[in-house]
DNA sequence: GATCGCTCGCTA
DNA sequence: AGCGAGCGATCT
């Protein structure tokens, strides 16, 4: 074949589609630059202009070369990448999810990229090199001299200055003070992930052979500290036997460690060019216990469960392990994913964030080692961008984490874990993308063609329900590793105490008894109790008078060790009063117990043991949540009182006695799901008492013991309870028979909040056929961050075939709803599958 | 009349 | 989301 025409490369245009990570739903259309045209790929990161001044990084999802129509392009100012850093899979899961949990792609994708990955320019302010007070011709209003006698050759970002000059928007000031040529904007780039670096030193080439060494050692003779450092150093380096070592140097720090070394005398060396220093590159996660521990061989019983699981999945995408609280499900995991690994794909084990404790990462570390990586909202940006470039590079075949791990760039998925099935924390509820990790990890598997393995001892009523379908696979371990038995539950009558004048504070007779008798058995104890802070709520005897937040419908909680009367939900804080300030009564008396008043009261009745908190309060600072957990293993704590965070991943030997303090509340919460979250949650604290040779013991503190709830629980009857919650959803069209769909709608004023809901509420009824919608109604806690809140929620039946159809029109209604004039500020989310 | 502060539209 | 234009409210 004979080329007619000569390829005009060099005047091609290319055009890019990119994803940046802002809530617009729409992707963005790039000129490629011609030195670019050779190098750019699909998942690489670029950085654009967006705006007049502002640049961002987005994510090229195509490469064209149709230019567009209606506008000129603007160029890409950079290409971050030499290789894509988001995969196919990635992308076309960041849509799925966007469309999926009505939000936009670009939302996902900020939620995805550590922000260490995501460069982008920051308006800065400087004073003008020109500028000084005497010769400007301009004056000044208070702010504006303000802003200038602080700015003083520093420059400052516009949330410094609003903060600075108590205005919500700095941009006015800003503007006149550019006029008057007093400051300049700029815009600042800021490089946010930076390696980690060792400082290392060496012996330069001057050094490197043994004629130079021995003079250099004939110089040194009269100057014993800078001889020591060297000796040190040959000691350590093995110069003459292997070249390579004195060029991998020894890290500095070895030598400044050192006691018996000067510093000054390495400064020195290292001035007379005898030793050079330089910097590499070195991983935030060191390479510790490198895999070589021997497995623990499976018992038969997991033998037998690891057989079925492995069965079920030449059947079945998705199976379900139903597995009693000390069945020892994380050595069957342990089993899968290696052999996932060996087969040369990747796998992924997600756990909920108060699960994936220093136990379980210390565990998987001895078996896995360096090829394991952990991803936890408590590492820091830059370790985060370590495990995505360690995913991307291989060198992480597998990886532990928490809900947002599975945004991570996997392009070789085998298999996926979704430890504590159930768990809420698994649905991000805050800020957009509202995803729900399990969820997601079953299409993500689906687009790898792989396996996904849900494990719990409580599976929540969809996933067992669609085991019982068929739809997944299921494996049943019933029976405790080493044939432990389960913990035996005891329901202790509030009531009857109360009317037998047994009854100390809250405390049951019962529950004091027994932790008494924990004790002396030298055994441990935990307090579980579902509200930090000293009180719930304070009232005054004579009046009745509550203190309530100022910006949230809920009354305060006290804090005894701050004083202070707090909102959980909006920070507000303020002091305790002395006296009531609408009848001047002196009787203000605190009502209901936090964990605090527990640890207090703990205190008094048993004043030889140790009793630790733990709640968000008590572990706040970066490793007190450890020093906690390790204070109790080591059995210097007796009594451990905690909230949630102490239900899950821990486990302990000497644990033989949970006391769950206040049961009632869990169960009588106005929620569907509220039954169904309390069998969970007390059979999770349950699962802490109790191991291998000791059977332990769970005190209920309960008014209502005959509730049919409580029976479930007292029997670890799971079918019975799962049998009794599917009836109940049946009937009220909820999920597994329904697909929810929660909108809420936020507004500073109550009635246009109420009239935005009933308008919108009217517009679905209009709208959407073969559906249920309850409401508009106040949710339970009416206002927030005085923000007022109405809900609607809409039932899908699973027979509805056109979801997504419904999704679409729930978009468009939304849309005009706040098109109209008297609903602009109205803020409305879609919440997919709310929990 | 200038200045402040909020709403709204746009981003390629 | 974050920026910037425009416009009505507010102080002097």
């Amino acid at each position: 074949m004979v080329e007619i025409f000569e390829q005009h490369d060099d005047i091609r245009t290319f055009f890019a589609e990119l994803l940046l990570p802002v809530p617009i739903p729409r992707l963005f259309t790039y000129r490629v630059p011609r030195v670019s045209q050779e190098n750019i790929r699909v998942g690489q990161r670029a950085i654009v202009p967006f705006g007049e001044r502002k640049v961002v990084t987005g994510v090229i999802t195509s490469i064209h070369e149709k230019a567009p129509q209606e506008y000129e392009a603007k160029y890409i100012l950079e290409l971050l990448d030499t290789f894509p850093v988001v995969s196919d899979v990635q992308l076309r899961l960041f849509h799925w999810i966007a469309s999926y949990y009505l939000c936009t792609a670009g939302e996902v994708l900020n939620a995805a990229l550590p922000s260490g990955l995501k460069l982008s320019s920051e308006s800065m302010v400087q004073l003008h090199p020109a500028f000084s007070f005497e010769e400007t011709p301009y004056s000044f209003t208070e702010k504006e001299a303000l802003l200038l006698r602080t700015l003083a050759g520093e420059s400052m970002d516009y949330t410094t200055i609003a903060t600075l000059l108590g205005v919500k928007n700095p941009y006015n000031i800003l503007k006149s003070l550019a006029a008057k040529e007093a400051i300049i904007l700029f815009e600042e780039l800021r490089e946010k992930y930076r390696p980690k670096t060792d400082r290392r030193i060496r012996l330069t080439t001057a050094y490197t052979t043994a004629k130079p060494l021995e003079d250099l050692f004939q110089t040194l003779a009269t100057k014993p500290l800078q001889e020591a450092v060297l000796l040190r150093y040959l000691q350590l380096v093995h110069v003459m036997q292997d070249p390579i070592s004195n060029s991998a140097g020894l890290s500095r720090k070895v030598l400044t460690d050192d006691p018996e070394l000067s510093d000054s005398s390495i400064k020195t060396l290292v001035k007379h060019s005898v030793f050079e220093e330089f910097d590499v590159i070195v991983s935030r996660f060191p390479d510790e216990d490198v895999g070589s521990t021997p497995i623990v061989p499976l018992s038969l019983l997991q033998q037998q469960a690891h057989q079925d699981i492995l069965k079920s999945f030449t059947t079945h995408d998705y199976t379900l392990l139903h597995g009693v609280t000390g069945s020892g499900k994380t050595e069957i995991y342990i089993n899968l994913i290696r052999q996932a690994i060996e087969g040369g794909s990747q796998a992924l084990y997600l756990l909920p964030e108060i699960a994936l404790t220093t136990q379980i990462v210390h565990r998987l570390k001895k078996v896995f080692g360096t090829t394991m990586g952990v991803y936890h909202s408590r590492f820091s940006d830059a370790e985060r961008v370590e495990v995505w470039n360690g995913v991307l590079s291989g060198r992480f075949k597998f990886v532990v984490g928490v809900r947002s791990s599975i945004l991570l760039p996997f392009d070789n998925l085998g298999l996926v874990i979704v430890d504590e099935e159930h768990d809420s924390s698994y649905k991000q509820q805050e800020p957009a993308p509202r995803y729900h990790a399990r969820d997601v990890a079953m299409m993500m598997a689906h687009m790898h063609h792989a396996k996904v393995l849900l494990g719990s001892a409580t599976p929540s009523v969809e996933s067992f329900y669609q085991a019982q379908q068929g739809k997944y696979g299921l494996v049943t371990l019933d029976k405790r590793y080493g044939d432990a038995q389960l913990p035996q539950v005891v329901l202790a009558d509030i009531g009857r105490e109360r009317r037998q004048k047994t009854l100390k504070g809250d405390f049951t007779s019962l529950l004091l008894r027994k932790i008494d008798e924990t004790l002396q058995q030298r055994e441990q104890v935990i307090i579980f109790q579902n509200r930090r802070g000293y009180s719930p709520m304070v009232n005054c005897e004579d009046c009745g008078w509550v203190p309530k937040c100022v910006n949230c419908a809920v009354s305060l909680t006290y804090h005894q060790y701050r004083h202070a009367l707090v909102c959980h939900y909006c920070g507000y804080k303020e002091n305790l009063p002395q006296q009531c300030p609408t009848c001047t009564s002196a009787r203000l008396k605190t009502v209901g117990y936090g964990t605090e008043k527990l640890e207090e009261e703990l205190n008094l009745h048993f004043p030889n043991a140790q009793v630790q908190r733990m709640d968000l309060d008590t572990t706040r600072s970066k490793n007190s949540y450890e020093t906690i957990i390790d204070q109790f293993e080591r059995g210097e704590t007796n009594i451990l009182v905690g909230t949630q965070m102490v239900t899950k991943g821990l486990d302990f030997d000497h644990v033989s006695l949970v006391g769950i303090f206040h049961a009632d509340r869990m169960i009588h919460f106005p929620d569907f799901r509220s039954y169904e979250r309390a069998f969970q949650l007390i059979t999770q604290v349950s699962g802490r008492a109790g191991r291998r040779d000791k059977p332990g013991t769970v005190i209920v503190q309960t008014s209502d013991p005959e509730h049919p709830l409580l029976q479930l629980i007292l029997r670890h009857d799971y079918r019975g309870f799962y049998e009794v919650q599917l009836a109940d959803r049946l009937q009220h069209h909820y999920p597994p028979f329904s697909r929810l769909i929660e909108i809420t709608l936020k507004h500073a004023d109550k009635r246009v909040c109420r009239q935005a809901a009933e308008t919108l509420a009217e517009a679905c009824r209009a709208n959407l056929a073969s559906v249920y919608i309850l409401g508009p109604g106040e949710p339970a806690i009416s206002k927030i961050r005085n923000q007022f809140l109405m809900n609607i929620l809409i039932k899908v039946p699973r027979a509805t075939a056109n979801l997504g159809q419904i999704k679409s029109t729930l978009l468009s209604l939304t849309e005009s709803l706040t098109q109209q004039k008297e609903f602009r500020s109205t803020r409305v989310i879609l919440d997919a599958d709310p929990m």
